[in-house]
RNA sequence: CGCGGAGUGGAGCAGCUCGGUAGCUCGUCGGGCUCAUAACCCGAAGGUCGUAGGUUCAAAUCCUGCCUCCGCAA
Protein backbone atom coordinates (compact mmCIF):
# COMPACT_ATOMS: atom_id res chain seq x y z
CA UNK A 1 0.00 0.00 0.00
CA UNK A 2 1.43 3.31 -1.04
CA UNK A 3 1.15 6.28 -3.33
CA UNK A 4 4.19 8.36 -4.38
CA UNK A 5 7.54 7.47 -5.92
CA UNK A 6 8.86 6.53 -2.50
CA UNK A 7 6.29 3.71 -2.45
CA UNK A 8 7.17 2.68 -5.99
CA UNK A 9 10.73 2.04 -4.87
CA UNK A 10 9.48 -0.18 -2.04
CA UNK A 11 7.29 -2.25 -4.35
CA UNK A 12 10.14 -2.53 -6.80
CA UNK A 13 12.40 -3.77 -4.03
CA UNK A 14 9.83 -6.39 -3.04
CA UNK A 15 9.59 -7.64 -6.60
CA UNK A 16 13.35 -7.70 -7.06
CA UNK A 17 13.78 -9.72 -3.90
CA UNK A 18 11.35 -12.29 -5.20
CA UNK A 19 8.48 -11.68 -2.81
CA UNK A 20 5.01 -12.61 -4.03
CA UNK A 21 2.91 -9.49 -4.22
CA UNK A 22 -0.77 -10.39 -4.21
CA UNK A 23 -2.28 -6.94 -4.54
CA UNK A 24 -1.58 -3.22 -4.50
CA UNK A 25 -3.53 -0.46 -2.78
CA UNK A 26 -3.08 3.19 -3.68
CA UNK A 27 -4.95 6.48 -3.47
CA UNK A 28 -7.87 6.86 -5.89
CA UNK A 29 -7.27 8.87 -9.05
CA UNK A 30 -8.23 12.41 -8.29
CA UNK A 31 -8.51 15.51 -10.43
CA UNK A 32 -5.32 17.34 -9.72
CA UNK A 33 -2.78 19.49 -11.40
CA UNK A 34 -3.26 21.90 -14.23
CA UNK A 35 -6.59 21.59 -15.99
CA UNK A 36 -7.83 19.45 -13.12
CA UNK A 37 -7.07 16.32 -15.06
CA UNK A 38 -7.35 12.94 -13.44
CA UNK A 39 -3.87 11.67 -12.72
CA UNK A 40 -3.09 8.17 -11.41
CA UNK A 41 -0.68 7.90 -8.51
CA UNK A 42 2.95 7.07 -9.32
CA UNK A 43 2.46 3.64 -7.76
CA UNK A 44 -0.52 2.86 -9.99
CA UNK A 45 1.37 4.11 -13.02
CA UNK A 46 4.28 1.84 -12.15
CA UNK A 47 1.98 -1.16 -11.73
CA UNK A 48 0.33 -0.60 -15.10
CA UNK A 49 3.58 -0.09 -16.93
CA UNK A 50 5.69 -2.79 -15.32
CA UNK A 51 3.44 -5.40 -13.80
CA UNK A 52 0.08 -7.03 -14.17
CA UNK A 53 -0.72 -6.61 -10.52
CA UNK A 54 -4.28 -5.75 -9.60
CA UNK A 55 -4.55 -2.24 -8.15
CA UNK A 56 -7.22 -1.31 -5.62
CA UNK A 57 -8.13 2.30 -4.91
CA UNK A 58 -10.68 2.55 -2.12
CA UNK A 59 -11.74 6.02 -1.04
CA UNK A 60 -11.71 4.97 2.56
CA UNK A 61 -10.61 1.97 4.58
CA UNK A 62 -12.40 3.03 7.70
CA UNK A 63 -16.03 3.46 6.77
CA UNK A 64 -18.57 3.12 4.01
CA UNK A 65 -18.99 0.70 1.13
CA UNK A 66 -15.40 1.13 -0.03
CA UNK A 67 -14.04 0.08 3.34
CA UNK A 68 -16.22 -3.02 3.37
CA UNK A 69 -15.13 -3.92 -0.14
CA UNK A 70 -11.50 -3.30 0.71
CA UNK A 71 -11.73 -5.60 3.70
CA UNK A 72 -13.37 -8.25 1.55
CA UNK A 73 -10.57 -7.95 -0.98
CA UNK A 74 -7.93 -8.33 1.70
CA UNK A 75 -9.67 -11.38 3.11
CA UNK A 76 -9.69 -12.88 -0.33
CA UNK A 77 -6.03 -12.10 -1.02
CA UNK A 78 -4.96 -13.46 2.38
CA UNK A 79 -1.64 -11.61 2.58
CA UNK A 80 0.95 -12.89 5.05
CA UNK A 81 1.96 -9.31 5.64
CA UNK A 82 0.96 -5.87 4.41
CA UNK A 83 3.71 -3.40 3.61
CA UNK A 84 2.74 0.26 3.78
CA UNK A 85 4.84 3.14 2.47
CA UNK A 86 3.49 6.68 2.23
CA UNK A 87 -0.01 5.49 1.50
CA UNK A 88 -1.79 8.48 2.96
CA UNK A 89 -4.62 6.64 4.63
CA UNK A 90 -5.20 5.34 8.14
CA UNK A 91 -5.62 1.59 8.40
CA UNK A 92 -8.32 0.38 10.79
CA UNK A 93 -7.55 -2.18 13.45
CA UNK A 94 -9.35 -4.87 11.51
CA UNK A 95 -6.88 -4.60 8.65
CA UNK A 96 -3.87 -4.07 10.89
CA UNK A 97 -4.53 -7.37 12.61
CA UNK A 98 -5.62 -9.47 9.68
CA UNK A 99 -2.32 -10.58 8.11
CA UNK A 100 -0.33 -13.27 9.87
CA UNK A 101 2.57 -10.86 10.40
CA UNK A 102 0.41 -7.78 10.65
CA UNK A 103 1.22 -4.56 8.81
CA UNK A 104 4.62 -2.97 8.59
CA UNK A 105 5.48 0.54 7.51
CA UNK A 106 8.55 1.95 5.81
CA UNK A 107 9.00 5.34 7.45
CA UNK A 108 11.57 7.87 6.22
CA UNK A 109 13.06 8.88 9.53
CA UNK A 110 14.83 7.37 12.50
CA UNK A 111 11.86 6.91 14.80
CA UNK A 112 10.72 8.06 17.25
CA UNK A 113 11.90 11.33 15.67
CA UNK A 114 9.87 12.87 12.87
CA UNK A 115 6.66 10.90 13.04
CA UNK A 116 4.13 12.10 10.52
CA UNK A 117 3.78 13.06 6.88
CA UNK A 118 6.86 15.17 6.25
CA UNK A 119 9.87 13.50 7.89
CA UNK A 120 12.30 14.04 5.03
CA UNK A 121 11.56 17.73 4.57
CA UNK A 122 11.58 18.53 8.26
CA UNK A 123 14.81 16.73 8.95
CA UNK A 124 16.47 19.00 6.39
CA UNK A 125 14.69 22.15 7.54
CA UNK A 126 15.80 21.50 11.09
CA UNK A 127 19.37 20.99 9.99
CA UNK A 128 19.77 17.34 10.99
CA UNK A 129 23.09 15.78 10.08
CA UNK A 130 21.76 12.26 9.82
CA UNK A 131 18.45 10.58 9.13
CA UNK A 132 17.35 7.21 7.93
CA UNK A 133 14.50 4.78 7.47
CA UNK A 134 12.68 2.74 10.05
CA UNK A 135 10.68 -0.40 9.43
CA UNK A 136 7.97 -0.49 12.06
CA UNK A 137 5.11 -2.67 13.11
CA UNK A 138 2.00 -0.59 12.58
CA UNK A 139 -0.25 0.19 15.47
CA UNK A 140 -3.27 2.38 15.72
CA UNK A 141 -1.37 5.56 16.55
CA UNK A 142 0.35 7.71 13.95
CA UNK A 143 3.79 6.17 13.39
CA UNK A 144 3.93 4.99 16.99
CA UNK A 145 4.29 1.24 16.50
CA UNK A 146 7.23 -0.89 17.58
CA UNK A 147 10.43 -0.45 15.62
CA UNK A 148 11.67 -3.55 13.84
CA UNK A 149 14.72 -2.40 11.94
CA UNK A 150 16.37 0.79 10.84
CA UNK A 151 19.19 2.08 8.68
CA UNK A 152 20.76 5.52 8.90
CA UNK A 153 22.29 7.82 6.35
CA UNK A 154 24.07 11.22 6.36
CA UNK A 155 22.40 14.30 4.96
CA UNK A 156 24.53 16.19 2.43
CA UNK A 157 25.60 19.79 2.90
CA UNK A 158 23.49 21.12 0.03
CA UNK A 159 21.16 18.15 -0.36
CA UNK A 160 17.54 18.86 -1.26
CA UNK A 161 14.42 17.01 -0.15
CA UNK A 162 14.09 15.51 -3.64
CA UNK A 163 17.61 14.15 -3.58
CA UNK A 164 17.28 12.83 -0.06
CA UNK A 165 13.93 11.23 -0.89
CA UNK A 166 15.52 9.27 -3.70
CA UNK A 167 18.30 8.04 -1.45
CA UNK A 168 15.97 7.19 1.41
CA UNK A 169 13.63 5.35 -0.91
CA UNK A 170 16.48 3.14 -2.06
CA UNK A 171 17.66 2.66 1.50
CA UNK A 172 14.09 1.88 2.49
CA UNK A 173 13.92 -0.81 -0.15
CA UNK A 174 17.07 -2.43 1.17
CA UNK A 175 15.94 -2.16 4.77
CA UNK A 176 12.56 -3.60 3.84
CA UNK A 177 13.94 -6.70 2.21
CA UNK A 178 16.41 -7.21 5.02
CA UNK A 179 13.66 -6.82 7.60
CA UNK A 180 11.40 -9.25 5.78
CA UNK A 181 14.13 -11.87 5.80
CA UNK A 182 14.53 -11.38 9.53
CA UNK A 183 10.79 -11.60 10.07
CA UNK A 184 10.71 -14.84 8.13
CA UNK A 185 13.43 -16.47 10.16
CA UNK A 186 12.11 -15.06 13.40
CA UNK A 187 15.22 -13.11 14.28
CA UNK A 188 13.62 -9.73 14.64
CA UNK A 189 13.02 -8.06 17.97
CA UNK A 190 10.39 -5.34 18.14
CA UNK A 191 11.54 -2.32 20.14
CA UNK A 192 8.91 0.02 21.54
CA UNK A 193 9.38 3.70 20.75
CA UNK A 194 10.36 6.01 23.56
CA UNK A 195 7.55 8.54 23.38
CA UNK A 196 9.53 11.09 25.37
CA UNK A 197 12.02 11.32 22.48
CA UNK A 198 9.41 11.57 19.77
CA UNK A 199 8.84 14.53 17.52
CA UNK A 200 6.25 15.29 14.91
CA UNK A 201 6.82 16.27 11.28
CA UNK A 202 3.56 17.69 9.95
CA UNK A 203 2.63 17.83 6.31
CA UNK A 204 4.56 20.48 4.39
CA UNK A 205 2.38 23.39 3.36
CA UNK A 206 2.75 26.13 0.80
CA UNK A 207 2.35 28.76 3.46
CA UNK A 208 5.91 27.97 4.52
CA UNK A 209 7.31 28.56 1.07
CA UNK A 210 7.71 32.34 1.01
CA UNK A 211 11.32 33.18 1.82
CA UNK A 212 11.82 35.66 4.62
CA UNK A 213 15.21 37.24 4.17
CA UNK A 214 15.29 38.69 7.65
CA UNK A 215 16.15 35.19 8.85
CA UNK A 216 19.74 33.97 9.03
CA UNK A 217 21.23 32.67 5.81
CA UNK A 218 21.75 29.18 7.17
CA UNK A 219 18.09 28.89 8.09
CA UNK A 220 16.97 30.13 4.68
CA UNK A 221 19.32 27.69 3.05
CA UNK A 222 17.76 24.79 4.97
CA UNK A 223 14.25 25.90 4.09
CA UNK A 224 15.08 26.11 0.39
CA UNK A 225 16.56 22.61 0.48
CA UNK A 226 13.74 21.15 2.54
CA UNK A 227 11.03 22.48 0.24
CA UNK A 228 12.76 21.57 -3.01
CA UNK A 229 11.30 20.72 -5.37
CA UNK A 230 7.81 20.57 -3.94
CA UNK A 231 6.29 22.99 -3.15
CA UNK A 232 9.48 24.97 -3.64
CA UNK A 233 10.55 28.02 -1.66
CA UNK A 234 10.17 31.29 -3.50
CA UNK A 235 11.05 34.98 -3.36
CA UNK A 236 9.22 37.90 -4.89
CA UNK A 237 10.80 40.04 -7.57
CA UNK A 238 8.31 42.79 -8.18
CA UNK A 239 5.08 41.03 -9.01
CA UNK A 240 6.74 37.81 -10.03
CA UNK A 241 7.58 34.78 -8.01
CA UNK A 242 10.93 33.18 -8.43
CA UNK A 243 11.20 29.70 -7.06
CA UNK A 244 14.52 28.63 -5.69
CA UNK A 245 15.37 24.97 -5.97
CA UNK A 246 19.01 24.94 -5.06
CA UNK A 247 21.27 27.35 -3.25
CA UNK A 248 24.45 27.54 -1.23
CA UNK A 249 25.81 29.85 1.43
CA UNK A 250 27.97 32.46 -0.25
CA UNK A 251 30.34 32.64 2.68
CA UNK A 252 30.53 36.40 2.25
CA UNK A 253 29.18 39.18 4.47
CA UNK A 254 27.31 42.17 3.11
CA UNK A 255 26.29 45.47 4.65
CA UNK A 256 23.13 46.14 2.66
CA UNK A 257 19.57 45.68 3.75
CA UNK A 258 18.37 42.10 3.97
CA UNK A 259 16.39 40.91 0.98
CA UNK A 260 18.34 42.99 -1.51
CA UNK A 261 20.50 41.45 -4.17
CA UNK A 262 24.14 41.83 -3.29
CA UNK A 263 25.66 40.28 -6.37
CA UNK A 264 23.83 40.41 -9.67
CA UNK A 265 26.37 38.21 -11.40
CA UNK A 266 25.51 35.09 -9.42
CA UNK A 267 22.20 35.98 -7.72
CA UNK A 268 23.35 36.40 -4.15
CA UNK A 269 20.83 37.84 -1.71
CA UNK A 270 21.56 39.41 1.65
CA UNK A 271 20.02 37.67 4.65
CA UNK A 272 19.12 38.86 8.11
CA UNK A 273 22.46 38.00 9.65
CA UNK A 274 24.38 39.83 6.95
CA UNK A 275 25.45 36.62 5.27
CA UNK A 276 24.72 36.11 1.60
CA UNK A 277 22.90 33.20 0.06
CA UNK A 278 23.57 32.33 -3.57
CA UNK A 279 20.89 30.76 -5.72
CA UNK A 280 22.01 27.95 -8.00
CA UNK A 281 18.78 26.77 -9.59
CA UNK A 282 15.71 28.95 -10.02
CA UNK A 283 12.47 29.16 -11.94
CA UNK A 284 10.36 32.17 -12.88
CA UNK A 285 6.59 31.91 -13.14
CA UNK A 286 5.70 30.30 -16.42
CA UNK A 287 9.30 29.44 -17.10
CA UNK A 288 11.34 26.34 -16.73
CA UNK A 289 13.57 25.36 -13.92
CA UNK A 290 17.11 26.31 -14.86
CA UNK A 291 20.56 27.02 -13.57
CA UNK A 292 21.06 30.56 -12.35
CA UNK A 293 23.74 31.09 -14.98
CA UNK A 294 21.15 30.37 -17.68
CA UNK A 295 18.50 32.45 -15.97
CA UNK A 296 20.79 35.47 -15.88
CA UNK A 297 21.47 35.36 -19.62
CA UNK A 298 17.98 36.55 -20.43
CA UNK A 299 16.64 38.00 -17.20
CA UNK A 300 17.84 41.13 -15.51
CA UNK A 301 17.94 41.30 -11.75
C1' C B 1 -14.69 23.06 -19.73
C1' G B 2 -10.77 26.05 -12.80
C1' C B 3 -7.23 30.93 -13.79
C1' G B 4 -2.85 32.28 -16.37
C1' G B 5 2.19 32.28 -18.87
C1' A B 6 5.40 30.14 -22.63
C1' G B 7 7.48 27.49 -27.39
C1' U B 8 12.30 32.51 -31.87
C1' G B 9 20.39 29.86 -34.17
C1' G B 10 23.57 25.47 -28.96
C1' A B 11 21.55 28.18 -23.79
C1' G B 12 18.51 32.19 -21.70
C1' C B 13 15.52 36.20 -23.53
C1' A B 14 13.47 40.63 -26.78
C1' G B 15 10.54 41.48 -31.11
C1' C B 16 3.97 40.35 -31.71
C1' U B 17 -0.23 45.77 -29.39
C1' C B 18 0.44 48.95 -34.76
C1' G B 19 2.07 42.67 -40.45
C1' G B 20 7.20 44.78 -44.46
C1' U B 21 15.73 43.53 -43.53
C1' A B 22 16.00 38.10 -37.42
C1' G B 23 17.62 41.62 -32.39
C1' C B 24 20.08 41.15 -27.18
C1' U B 25 23.18 38.53 -23.42
C1' C B 26 26.06 34.14 -23.49
C1' G B 27 28.23 29.98 -25.87
C1' U B 28 30.87 27.95 -30.39
C1' C B 29 34.70 28.74 -34.33
C1' G B 30 38.75 31.97 -36.44
C1' G B 31 42.07 36.08 -35.54
C1' G B 32 44.35 39.88 -32.25
C1' C B 33 46.19 41.76 -27.43
C1' U B 34 48.61 39.63 -23.03
C1' C B 35 53.63 36.45 -18.92
C1' A B 36 48.61 34.78 -18.63
C1' U B 37 43.09 34.36 -18.32
C1' A B 38 36.51 32.50 -17.59
C1' A B 39 39.25 39.40 -19.04
C1' C B 40 39.51 42.79 -23.39
C1' C B 41 39.38 43.91 -29.01
C1' C B 42 38.13 42.31 -34.24
C1' G B 43 35.62 38.86 -37.40
C1' A B 44 32.55 34.44 -38.69
C1' A B 45 29.28 30.42 -38.66
C1' G B 46 24.59 28.96 -36.99
C1' G B 47 17.32 30.13 -37.05
C1' U B 48 11.61 25.88 -41.94
C1' C B 49 10.33 31.75 -35.47
C1' G B 50 6.42 24.38 -31.82
C1' U B 51 3.02 22.27 -35.62
C1' A B 52 -1.20 22.23 -39.39
C1' G B 53 -4.32 25.33 -41.91
C1' G B 54 -6.55 30.38 -42.88
C1' U B 55 -6.42 35.91 -44.05
C1' U B 56 -2.91 39.01 -47.02
C1' C B 57 0.88 41.55 -52.35
C1' A B 58 3.50 40.21 -47.79
C1' A B 59 2.88 36.62 -41.35
C1' A B 60 7.57 35.46 -35.81
C1' U B 61 3.60 39.33 -35.77
C1' C B 62 -3.56 38.75 -37.23
C1' C B 63 -7.41 34.26 -37.04
C1' U B 64 -8.48 28.81 -36.08
C1' G B 65 -7.21 23.67 -34.77
C1' C B 66 -3.46 20.48 -32.61
C1' C B 67 1.17 19.13 -29.80
C1' U B 68 4.59 20.20 -25.84
C1' C B 69 6.32 22.87 -21.41
C1' C B 70 5.43 25.83 -17.00
C1' G B 71 3.23 29.15 -12.72
C1' C B 72 -1.31 29.62 -9.64
C1' A B 73 -5.66 27.52 -7.60
C1' A B 74 -7.84 22.89 -5.93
Amino acid sequence: MGTPDFAVEQLDALRRSGETVVGVFTQPDKPRGRGNKVIPSPLKKYCFENTNLVVYQPNSLKSGDDAAKAMAVIKELVPDIIVVAAYGKILPKEILEFPRYGCINVHASLLPAYRGAGPIQWSIINGEKTTGVTIMQMGEGLDTGDMLYSRSIDIGENETADELTVRLAKLGGEALTEALDMIKNGSIEPVPQDDSLSSYAPMISKSMAALNFSKPAAEIHRLIRGLSSNPGAYMMKGEDRIKVYKAHLSGRRFDGECGTIADKSDFTVICGDGQGITFDEVQAAGGKRMKTSDFLKGNKL
